[in-house]
DNA sequence: CATGAATGAGTGTTCATTCAT
DNA sequence: GATGAATGAACACTCATTCAT
């Protein structure tokens, strides 16, 4: 008879990660008080506490759902047989677009608040280190494929590739977030324009740095 | 006779905004009490309160310091009438190689902080904002040199670059903070490698890196 | 038909008083909490407050049952009718002995918690009160016996006495459970040694506990 | 400089102390509220607890406080070189004359709840044992004086003995704390009586227990 | 009858800030 | 100026108890 008991759980869980998320993204981890979560998933404080042990649960269970979100996101993306730089292009574009949204913005504010959490709290820093190095084996393997199929320079680090484009997302976050004025289509043909330009190189002609030192003869 | 005292006032300023800031990089702006940076600066708390008016107005100054000297860093490295691709260069080679030395680190983990308080507080948020909008502008402005110099593709987006530029740098400087273990090495040969894709594609003459360093002989 | 639903509530509430007294016993009345005792009991909370309506209950319940359990011993070794100095020899004999077992111990440990909480609860301070009083009273009129027997000396007053035996059992109680090493042969010895002095003492006619092994040819 | 302020300092901690001691005296350890013991010393909760930690360092402050007081009267009593007999009676004349006034047996009331507190509190336990110890190596070493000087049957165990005194102590103290009305007078004489039959024994002839088992022919 | 999710007043404790000395 | 004892509102969390199912 655990049956409907443990989905009414579950639910009640979603119920109270979803206030508190609401409250974490309006405040922040540390601003925004039990109280706050408490009275935002219109529930009683002990009834809280028979699904979290603590406030920094909470903030642990939010950074592990992103993660999770963030993976299904980039394996949707990547997991095609399709053109993997077509497939770079696509992810990009897709992560900015989550960012003109008002729910998207919202979200970021909150995951931009677990990155320096993890600074401050070890488990937090191994969910966000875990949540990070997927994308970043995703992409890598992106970048592998590509580079075998001759579209981008062999010569390239592919792990750190995979680390610019994660930096690129990244810190665009944050000056969006910072002012939520700046557009996402500039930075999106920014992007669009690097990836060209590395893959533009690539077809014709490698030129690995090797190559450069030895001259320009060519 | 008010000469001596300024100064000395001023010398205790810097002493508290350094303590407040060992301890606000090792504990965050909130977990860290006035209680910690009071004991750190080896003062009395009342002497604290003479210099600046509570918590907030601390976090703020350090922010608005860390700006200044950022500002400092990238006109000493943008200024000159040099190469201006060069210039771009050196900017992001400088930047990587102060995140390899502790005390570089530390500071970036501080500056980290900010970037999260900015979503908060908007008294930070406009500080953060006023410090990243310099170099932005200074990128900007070293795009549009390398532009009009033909080493860039007119049809890109300065302001959209610099953008990139700068969250290449953030982007890393989080994933450094994450796991320290990064290197920088890899990292900086994929930015250069961008940098030598967006320049090399350039229309009408492509400058290797290795055909200057021959001579300008074409 | 109620018959049998009433012995099985009985059942239940045996179960529920071991359970609260294990905790109890354990933890303390305070520190025990509700959720320990239902768990211990194997029950759910709603269960447990059918049979009492709050925990003080339990613990005035736990307090009265040790009353009466207490009251039969000392029943059974003051009923008969035989030499009642040896009537109060056995009786320390058979408190002490207790309290070398594990079992007794505990229930001492928890009999204890009863002690102070009296000084608190004044419904607790009836039932212990009573519960002291009832030895008491049995004690005394095993004294005066041995008064009229001519084995003890009429000067003593009997309640007083009988307040002391008690405390010297009380009181090693505390001994024991603040240090469980400390050992009950020597402390019988001591028990028995005073009450040879008493009795030895008494005018008419000594009789040693020896003088009884041999036989009362005298 | 810092006299005048270890002073102020020592004499706050004694304030707290004292509310503490009333409020824990009253309400017990558990009941009483740090919000009591905050008013009750007319002070702010953050003043109290820049002098203790805690609560259980109050209560364990509290209980070293009891062991000093009762260490330095025992001491007092037995420390003198004159007849340990008297020494004795004197002692438990003294503590039982503490009883009798309000202040003694407020005092008594708190004593009691450490006694409990010991069972659930290891370090609590440790001070209450170490106050207990104190005492009984004094009654030890004036049983074995009184030994020494055929007052008392060397066949005594003297540490046994002493462990009895304190039990006639303590289980007096509880029987006190739960009623009020018994008198110390009767308690007093069967004391008195006690000590009398074992020391009046002695002087004559030492019966040892050995003695009596070969048989009483004297 | 039994369940266990839900309640919410209350707990010990913290910490930015003030102000008499 | 400098001190540091004092403040007190706020915080995260607990737990005896209830009641819809």
């Amino acid at each position: 008879m655990p049956r409907i008991g443990a989905e009414r759980r579950a639910g009640r869980r979603a119920e109270i990660l979803a206030a508190a998320e609401a409250c974490f993204a309006r405040l922040g981890f540390h601003r925004a008080t039990m109280r706050d979560v408490i009275d935002e998933a219109g529930l009683s404080a002990g009834c809280v506490y028979t699904h979290f042990p603590s406030k920094r649960a909470i903030v642990e269970a939010i950074a592990a759902e992103r993660h999770v979100r963030e993976a299904e996101a980039i394996a949707a993306a990547g997991g095609a047989g399709g053109d993997p730089v077509e497939a770079l292009r696509a992810l990009a574009h897709r992560f900015l677009a989550e960012l003109s949204t008002r729910r998207g913005l919202e979200e970021r504010r909150l995951a931009a608040q677990t990155w320096t959490e993890a600074l401050l709290d070890a488990d937090v820093r191994r969910i966000v280190r875990a949540g990070v190095e997927q994308p970043l084996a995703a992409l890598a393997a992106l970048v592998r494929r590509a580079q075998a199929e001759g579209r981008l320079s062999p010569a390239l680090d592919a792990d750190a590739l995979a680390r610019a484009m994660v930096a690129l997302f990244h810190g665009f976050v944050l000056q969006k977030l910072w002012d939520p004025r700046v557009a996402e289509a500039p930075y999106r043909a920014a992007l669009d324009a690097i990836l060209d330009a590395l893959t533009r190189v690539a077809p014709a002609r490698v030129r690995t740095p090797a190559a450069r030192a030895r001259g320009a003869r060519t």
